[in-house]
RNA sequence: GGAGGAAUGGCAGAGCGGUCGAUUGCGGCAGUCUUGAAAACUGUUGACUGUAACAGGUCCGGGGGUUCGAAUCCCUCUUCCUCCGCCA
């Protein structure tokens, strides 16, 4: 969430930058104002009051010890007066901090300098891309049917043992699966992050760190017996492994990669974009998280975009950055790099990463700090991005690479996959 | 799942109703000494809020209660440890 301090001093600022993301409610800036006026006037009257009844308390301590009973009696009657008043302003500074907190959760992260202006996902501004579309042989398919034709992934059995969207890999479709979070997770490792293996369900305070809570409960599985909450992304649990944590500057910056399955319920989803494993209820992610000071962040993100851009590259597929406009960002984003790669035979670009500065939005929600040279302790920024989301890499390395002689992989995962193809026979 | 015990500052560990935001040790930081370092010695060292700066307020796992006053007493939740049961 922004830091009420920031809004008070830059009003304007705060009030252009939320109609850039296209905000509806900006009235919520002037709200949040008078109530942390008000917070601030009860405080006040809060902290005076309690200041007399410590003060008496004292008193009373050192008359009882003097022997002096009268007058610790006569100070406990002002005690139990100050604590009349008290009651009524504890009340309401109380139902005041509430509410401004519930106001600010509501207030979206602004976008950063470098966000273009829009609405709609039409008006993302693409900066590059690299590779060429395949032209594929007279026949070529959908990856779900050469999921089948070379058995790969039953999304029918899914179907059978847990519901739709939950596709059962196979033979060398499992054994893909594998080789590419290997190779992703040892690609990230080699380039400076931490692999962390984290929960998969994590509790409502990680939860509501990094914002899937409280606007966003639908979105995940919940496990009401333990109000667990199943991961939707590796973000959840790894941003809030430094949660209530104050860092040194010698320990930064922290990246950490993590490979999870993400579990999503994508209520409201159907047709034709959801087919095969375009969208998925559960589907394998790798995920890079990083904590750096403010000043480094931007620079950081640039540098995420190309450790992306060049995994995607080894891979060989067609791929596009685009700069996410402001309207079509998420809530808690500054900025947002959309990685798609072609999907030859759908003729379709997938998403398959996202990576984005959070600024201080959740690092303000999870008091994530580090202590600066003057000692003071300071917000740290928040990034990340997937490096990279499973299903739809798969579904394009199946589709782009399809031939007559089977699926060719790329190099990189030879290795990894043991062989250098799909083949029938 | 059953029975006990525990949770205190970066860590270890005192405190068990007032003078405790908390003894002490380690670690950290600064200084003395040294060519430099180590050792030794001296000083310093939690967070949040608030103020121009003081002052003031809050925090001893979380929440509630008793009391003029709670780290200390009571209730409750969570987590950890020991024993028993079950188990990949």
């Amino acid at each position: 969430m922004l830091q009420v301090q920031f809004i008070r001093q830059n009003k304007e600022l705060v009030l252009e930058r939320l109609a850039l993301k296209h905000f509806k409610e900006p009235g919520l800036v002037e709200e949040v104002i008078a109530l942390d006026d008000q917070r601030r006037k009860l405080t006040l009257e809060y902290d005076e009051t309690q200041a007399k009844v410590n003060a008496a308390s004292k008193e009373i301590g050192k008359l009882m010890a003097s022997g002096d009973k009268a007058a610790a009696e006569a100070r406990k009657e002002d005690v139990a007066r100050f604590k009349q008043a008290l009651g009524p302003i504890d009340e309401s500074l109380r139902s005041t901090e509430k509410l401004l907190q519930d106001t600010l959760v509501k207030l979206p992260n602004l976008p950063g300098q470098n966000v273009p202006a829009g609405k709609t996902p039409e008006e993302n501004v693409e900066v590059r891309g690299g590779g060429s579309k395949p032209s594929l042989y007279e026949g070529a398919v959908p990856h779900w049917d050469l999921a089948k034709q070379y058995d790969l992934i039953d999304f029918e059995l899914g179907n059978k043992i847990t519901g739709s969207g939950f596709p059962v890999y196979k033979n060398r479709g499992a054994r893909l699966q594998r080789a590419l979070i290997s190779y992703f997770l040892d690609y990230n490792t080699a380039n400076g992050y931490t692999e962390v293996l984290p929960p998969y369900m994590v509790n409502e305070a990680s939860a509501y760190g990094t914002g899937q809570l409280p606007d966003k409960e639908g979105q995940m599985y919940h496990v009401t017996e333990d109000n667990f909450y199943l991961i939707p992304t590796a973000e959840v649990p790894v941003t809030n492994i430094y949660r209530d944590e104050i860092l040194k500057e010698s320990a930064l910056p922290v990246k950490m990669t993590a490979y999870t399955p993400c579990f999503r319920r994508e209520a409201g989803s159907y047709g034709k974009d959801v087919r095969g494993l375009n969208r998925l209820h559960q589907f394998e992610k790798v995920e890079l998280v990083q904590l750096v000071r403010p000043d480094q962040s931007y620079a950081v993100l640039e540098e995420m975009v190309s450790h992306v851009e060049a995994l995607i590259k080894s891979l060989g597929l067609p791929y596009r950055i685009l700069n996410l406009c402001g309207g079509d960002m998420s809530f808690t984003s500054a900025q947002t790099y959309d990685f798609e790669v072609y999907s030859a035979a759908q003729d379709k670009w997938l998403e398959v990463s996202s990576v984005s500065n959070f600024e201080s939005y959740q690092t303000n929600r999870m008091k994530i700090r580090y202590k600066d040279e003057a000692g003071k302790n300071q917000l740290l920024h928040s990034l990340n991005g997937s490096s990279l989301a499973l299903p739809r890499i798969m579904a394009c390395l199946l589709e782009n690479n399809q031939t007559k002689e089977g699926i060719l992989l790329p190099e990189v995962l030879h290795r990894y996959f043991g062989s250098d193809r799909i083949s029938n026979g």
